[in-house]
RNA sequence: GCCGGCAUGGCGGAACUGGCAGACGCGCGGGACUUAAAAUCCCGUUCCCGCAAGGGAGUGCGGGUUCGAUCCCCGCUGCCGGUACCA
């Protein structure tokens, strides 16, 4: 048979999608799978090849668990709000929602014309009615429970994008949608209070199924650690300064203390401080350092005396200054440390700059050429001094702490509280309303969904507010609780808000009055599997996470954390080895190679061009590779029954059912697809294949080639659809060979194969491979030491 | 700096839990078919010496453990990802 698969491979997405066979069954009694792959933001660009890997390696397991007898849910949908529509709508002034549904029909276009085997009847888009009243539900749920707060702080902000953005999409200082520098700015915001569930965050690691490098980012970025917060006071005033600290068993050393640019402390004691005007000169000029510079300067530490006010160290009584320092951050801890420079390298830094005393109290270093943070016996410490282990140290100076007042064991997450609003209008509207006499009020949930109202500007004001700030009809309402009038919240949610939720709307997709039906919940989740990019992991994966344990919590979900086991896939590079970008050139279009090569041969190649969780170069030749290994097997019609009597590929047949079984789950899509190879060519070796044989290898082959199998089966009068027919099982006994071929070794060194029978023993083994004429050479005239003989392994001899 | 990962032919990559390194594909060389090319098929392809038989070397570098190391240990080098004055 000729492969022509632009003729069959749209013939055959028509028959599964009329036959309805990738439909997933609410309550069905076959065993459950749910595979989610992170849906697409449908930008205008249309399909990338990265969405194809990324969706292949679930779309083959979903396919193979549908031939194993799985009910199972493999949706797809559109994370659909975003800038870079927003941005589309302001330079053609169209509106976003035009926009959005032609992008959404492109795509869905496109990933129908590779095959992929999602449920249609399930998709979601974020951005329509039906489901942002949802996304709005959860929020005013998040609000009752006190888990939305709104503050005034130092936020990361945009210039470009005019938006405030969350510390997950300003790392390292970038912005996450247009990679310009992001700048701090004091703004009012809203935030959701994630750090209430950091501590659940982290545990609830143990119990998933995730790659350990992905646990292992998400643990450092929610940064807990352990240590003290202790009480150190103002001399001459009744004011406490707390400093948050992870080695207490230090404080006999501290020699001077550090606040932030920002500390409000500076402000209080404005009439003390003697050099008030030299700090507001050194605080706006920190104000003016981005990101990016504070970060480039840390070696040279900049700070200032804070005269006429003093500090005392709460355990010995001893008077010590007090500096502003732009290495101390107003976000973490209390925005105030205690400086032990023997034992903390900035520390060390600072004092050395500022000539300010340095006490040992850890010994092990020479603290006059850097600072000592490793263990070592407690010096010039009091109560401490002798102690030689760093976790009785600080447990006894936690004991005094607590017995005198002055300070308690605490914990500190780097991970900051998450700034929930974008000041743009293609995003859920914030169901929140300003009464000045009630304050805050929440829309009522009946009155959801809080639609976006329809504006002819869709640009952001020059005054950081949202479009939606322009729209009186909007603005304007009546408070809820007092009837009074009052004025809606302008702000819309960031992009990840309608991400955070949407494999719950899969379960249930249509409903009206529930964001999804508990029976159906219960039934579908938690997600079996989840395949995504590693850009999300501190992004998407945490939001995620934070959300389905507080909806668990409030008891509308069943399971405490959302996806049972997740996977990541490698990028597709270009050609030139460099990450795919549209400035560089060398972005690959999908699209071109189904129609140049088919999709079949588009979803074998992104599998086997690789190890899967690996970075990879595209290559153009290597999916003619691919092509041409699809042709062959359409070619394996010419070969049926040629030969009567047996083929003598059943061992191998047996042997590669074992190996694509195994190497799909295992995500080994290369080695699985490289074995199918094998095996094809073993069998144009053999010049014959029986009819059930070619249907086996047919049904290895349907998840990753589907349109060509199912095309090849139907020829050879195959009953229903092999899409949906039985996985095939392999005979362990068949795997097995009469004899095996074992490496035979002298002193080590490979000097023949050795062919034995299957169970023989040791002196048997030997006398075989003592007899092979090349290691019967290098055995002449020595000695043999010692015989090892690991069975199907290896065989050496050691001699002298 | 800290955390995680990687390093194997001309290229992408294989190799179970310490046991025949280089599966599979690409590329390349040779041949067949063809007026010719493309496509297809067959043979070869880690490097060095050799016509061959054969021998030697070889998984980033230097050591070590072991009968045996791509795999384990110690010390480096170089890349990639994350994070960063986190007290």
């Amino acid at each position: 048979m000729k492969h022509e698969f632009k003729k069959i491979e749209p013939k055959w997405q028509k028959k599964w999608e009329d036959a309805g066979i990738f439909k997933a069954e609410d309550f069905s009694t076959k065993p459950k799978f749910y595979g989610l792959v992170e849906f697409p933001y449908p930008s205008g660009a249309g399909m990338h090849v990265g969405h194809i890997k990324a969706y292949s390696s679930l779309e083959v397991v979903s396919r193979k668990r549908r031939m194993q007898g799985y009910n199972v849910m493999f949706p797809i949908g559109f994370d659909a709000f975003g800038l870079p529509t927003e941005n589309y709508a302001i330079k053609t002034n169209t509106h976003p929602r035009i926009i959005t549904d032609k992008n959404i029909e492109k795509f869905s276009n496109q990933l129908r014309s590779v095959g992929f085997s999602f449920d249609w009847d399930r998709v979601v888009d974020t951005s329509s009615e039906d489901y942002y009243k949802w996304t709005q539900w959860i929020f005013l749920k998040l609000f009752e429970k006190g888990l939305v707060f709104r503050d005034k702080t130092l936020v990361n902000y945009c210039p470009s994008c005019k938006v405030v953005l969350s510390n997950e999409d300003s790392q390292g200082g970038k912005c996450d949608i247009c990679h310009s520098d992001v700048i701090q700015l004091p703004k009012d915001v809203w935030y959701l209070r994630i750090t209430e569930y950091a501590d659940r965050l982290l545990k609830g690691l143990d119990d998933v199924d995730y790659p350990e490098n992905i646990k292992q980012q998400q643990v450092n970025w929610i940064g807990k650690s352990t240590g003290a917060f202790v009480d150190f006071t103002i001399a001459d005033a009744d004011e406490k300064l707390e400093i948050y600290t992870t080695r207490p068993d230090t404080l006999f050393g501290v020699t001077f203390m550090v606040m932030a640019p920002e500390h409000p402390m500076i402000d209080k004691y404005a009439d003390r401080i003697t050099n008030m005007d030299a700090i507001n000169a050194y605080r706006d000029e920190c104000a003016k350092k981005t990101e990016f510079e504070r970060t480039q300067l840390v070696k040279d530490k900049t700070g200032l005396r804070i005269e006429g006010l003093e500090a005392v160290n709460p355990v010995n009584g001893k008077k010590i200054p007090i500096y502003i320092a732009d290495y101390v951050m107003m976000g973490y801890g209390t925005g105030a440390i205690m400086a032990v420079p023997a034992h903390d390298q900035r520390d060390w830094e600072f004092a050395t700059k500022f000539g300010i005393d340095i006490i040992e109290v850890i010994k092990g270093g020479d603290i006059t050429r850097e600072a000592w943070t490793g263990d070592g016996e407690m010096v010039n410490s009091d109560y401490l001094n002798g102690l030689t282990n760093k976790k009785d140290s600080i447990a006894r100076m936690l004991e005094v702490l607590e017995e005198k007042g002055i300070g308690r064991a605490g914990v500190q997450f780097k991970m900051k509280d998450w700034a929930f609003n974008r000041q743009r209008y293609w995003g859920e509207p914030i169901p929140l309303i300003h009464c000045e006499h009630c304050g805050v009020v929440a829309v009522p949930y009946e009155e959801l969904p809080l639609r976006l109202p329809e504006v002819k500007d869709f640009a952001p004001g020059e005054d950081g507010q949202s479009p939606l700030a322009k729209i009186d009809s909007f603005v304007n309402c009546t408070c809820p609780k007092c009837g009074r009038p009052a004025k809606r919240e302008t702000d819309t949610m960031p992009q990840w808000a309608g991400s955070s939720w949407y494999f719950l709307r899969y379960c249930d997709a249509h409903n009206d009055h529930a964001f999804a039906d508990m029976d159906k919940l219960k039934y579908w989740m938690p997600v079996d599997w989840y395949n995504g990019g590693m850009e999300h992991v501190t992004r998407h994966l945490i939001y995620s996470r934070f959300w389905h344990q507080f909806l668990y919590d409030i008891g509308v979900v069943n399971t405490p954390e959302p996806y049972a086991k997740r996977s990541y896939q490698g990028l597709i590079l270009g050609p030139d080895g460099e990450k795919m970008s549209k400035s560089r050139g060398n972005v690959v279009d999908p699209l071109d190679i189904v129609d140049i090569y088919g999709a079949d041969t588009l979803r074998v190649y992104v599998l086997f061009m690789g190890d899967y969780g690996s970075a990879s170069p595209w290559n153009d030749s290597s999916v003619k590779g691919c092509k041409r290994f699809l042709d062959r097997v359409a070619g394996l019609t010419d070969l049926l029954d040629k030969k009567s009597g047996p083929s003598g590929i059943e061992s191998s047949l047996h042997k590669t059912i074992k190996k694509v079984s195994e190497d799909i789950e295992a995500m080994k899509f290369n080695t699985a697809i490289a074995a199918l190879m094998t095996l094809l060519n073993e069998i144009y070796k053999a010049d014959s294949i029986s009819r059930d044989e070619l249907i086996t290898y047919l049904k290895l082959l349907s998840p990753f080639a589907p349109h060509i199998t199912e095309e090849i089966y139907e020829s050879i009068g195959g009953e229903g659809f092999l899409t949906v027919s039985a996985w095939p099982v392999y005979d362990e006994a068949k795997t097995v060979d009469a004899t095996i071929d074992v490496g035979v070794q002298v002193n080590g060194k490979v000097r023949g194969v050795a062919s034995l029978p299957v169970g023989c023993t040791k002196e048997e083994a030997m006398d075989i491979a003592r007899n092979q004429e090349k290691v019967a050479a290098f055995l002449a005239g020595k000695t043999i030491v010692k015989e090892i003989y690991v069975p199907g392994k290896i065989l050496n001899f050691v001699v002298k």
